[in-house]
DNA sequence: AATGAATGAGAGTTCATTCAT
DNA sequence: TATGAATGAACTCTCATTCAT
């Protein structure tokens, strides 16, 4: 007998055009029904119906509810890192405060990639396969900061780099969640980005 | 279907002793049974079987899983209240420093009350009966600092005060959040606390 | 989290009245379903449909299809023991062919306690659950056997009475099985019965 | 539902030598699994996994599951039958005790042909397709018997020659399947073979 | 006030089988 | 002749909830 297949990992690999097509169509299917219904209330009968295909069709690519739901939190998750990093190119000897605005600015827009699923990922998803997706999409961004500290340590006044990271990274993100989750009243004009911003700079500033 | 009780509402205020000492053993038996099992796995079956109750007492007290989950989040969060309240009288003419060092001290305590079932509370409840529970005690948070902030608008930086206390609250919220989930490391030694005292003065300073 | 139930094992209890009977009704009815449609197109549902209860009550009892029909085999298994052993009695010092004669009436009438599901026990159950139990029957028979057989050293022939108790009864066995499964028109006129009691005999006889 | 087909016959004879490959191949396939998985787990995506071919090619071949299984059946009664029948010839005149050790000599040897899959259908398959196969094997035992007892009437007890069949094969093939099944701690040395021919010869011995 | 047996919709998942390519 | 994506009925089992006692 083989091993089961570890619970998370899809089942195969798609070869042809057709398959590549159900199982684009299936996790398009997963991200509108969990945006609609939440993840309590998803079922994989419900979303192989609004995929359109057969339940036997998920299940020919998913080993499970958890997989399933795993593989859309990834591309959700390699979206957000996309978008991130796309917007820190050429970073290096930016002067402090234009620094610091692009960082915050790639935050919130890593945020605003399909905020609606973002929220439901967040807020509800059971740990097993969805949240430490996320948690490592934060470790990841905590990298890049503490990295871009120490690359510019003469230019800031925390020494702890990696406190700092932490410390950062969180901040900026809750507020960001937060402000997305509200319905974005604050987000829509710039008062919030520019007071993040404040946040930050006054934090790093030497002095 | 049967139709579903929409209430969240608890079923009977119990007058006797007896009622009492078994509504205050469900509960425990629920928050025990979520901290042990996840919400996911946490069956009212089994909630009733862990506090020594039959399931049809259990449904005497509480209409259904949301209102018994609702309860429980709702002592909960009385509890974080009492205790970030308590921390917080006498604050009225101290100088800043002081004053932010209570606050952010008084939230991290307030964090600190059953932080396994805060845990549970945070990261897995569902919308209904859970989340909206622990935004009313963020949004309380706000309110105080809000106030704060107005009392001492002179010795303040930030004009919009809501919008600072937007920004402080959750900052710090989500600093302690992450440092408790991560099993507390920073916590214990008292450098994360004094790092946040930093972010939150630097911010507030005026100039 | 409490162990996982042992998968034959039966869930509970019943205390009350009500319960019993309704155990009883599902083994009952366990017990048609497979002598109506066989193991493999018995399924929980059906067995509960015809039992009268709900499938959920079918499951507050056993804890999964095996462990149902293990609880019937059992009771099967326990009948056949029961009838063998009653006819056993009083056989210390009867003479050969008589005690020979009893033996073998034993076997076959413990095998025409309800022959139609005995032959589904026999011939259809999987490993798991069902034949071992079964197998624990023939191995209590030949304990009986070999039991006798040294009880009557000086009488029989045979030196190693294990030997001796495994070629008998799975010979008398395996004839009362075919006998019964092929409809038993050998059974009915005692040809068969004396024709084993011929077998044994002359296997037993000194010289 | 779609209607079932009925049929257990192979769905075409191939005739090129690939083709035959891959039957040969599906075959051993269905063997395998069936012996390593059990009746319960072999699905046929399984077997034609395991057969290096697609599920498509083995329903080429073999109509349904049923019929997978009954050709695997038949190839290894086929083989029983002619390790039987092999160790038979020139039994014509041999005196009573060789011809009685030739025959049970010949029982055993048949069923140690692929113990572990013998195994399998005598203990796992469903009655459509497997059991009735293996009883037609049995039967021709039994007409071999007759037929050998009739032509040697004159030296022999027994005046109802089915009959004596039938107790005999049974006898036999009984004891040594039990002996295949447990192991085979007993029929390694020659005791049980010899003490089984013991059983067999006083049976037939005149007086 | 307390019990616990009973309910049953609906969940996740499997697998024999088909058919367009 | 071979492929393998697609199918969907049917399965086992869970759990929030009710109600007669």
């Amino acid at each position: 007998m083989r091993p089961k297949p570890l619970s998370t990992q899809a089942r195969k690999r798609p070869k042809q055009a057709r398959s590549q097509e159900t199982v684009t169509a299936i996790l398009q299917a997963t991200a509108r029904v969990l945006v609609d219904t939440g993840y309590e209330k998803a079922s994989t009968n419900r979303i192989a119906e609004v995929a359109g295909v057969s339940i036997g069709t998920l299940y020919q690519y998913f080993p499970n509810k958890a997989a399933l739901v795993a593989a859309l939190v990834d591309l959700h998750v390699e979206q957000m890192r996309e978008t991130f990093t796309g917007l820190l190119r050429d970073l290096g000897e930016a002067p402090l405060p234009r620094a610091v605005g692009v960082m915050i600015h790639a935050i919130v827009a890593s945020h605003q990639v399909e905020p609606e699923l973002h929220r439901v990922v967040i807020q509800q998803l059971p740990s097993v396969g969805g949240r430490e997706r996320v948690e490592a999409f934060q470790a990841f961004c905590q990298a890049v900061v503490e990295t871009w500290l120490s690359m510019n340590a003469r230019r800031v006044r925390p020494r702890n780099h990696r406190l700092a990271a932490f410390v950062l990274v969180h901040s900026v993100d809750a507020i960001v969640h937060a402000a997305v989750l509200e319905g974005a009243t604050f987000l829509k004009d710039e008062a919030l980005e520019a007071e993040v911003a404040e946040l930050v700079l006054r934090y790093l500033s030497p002095e």
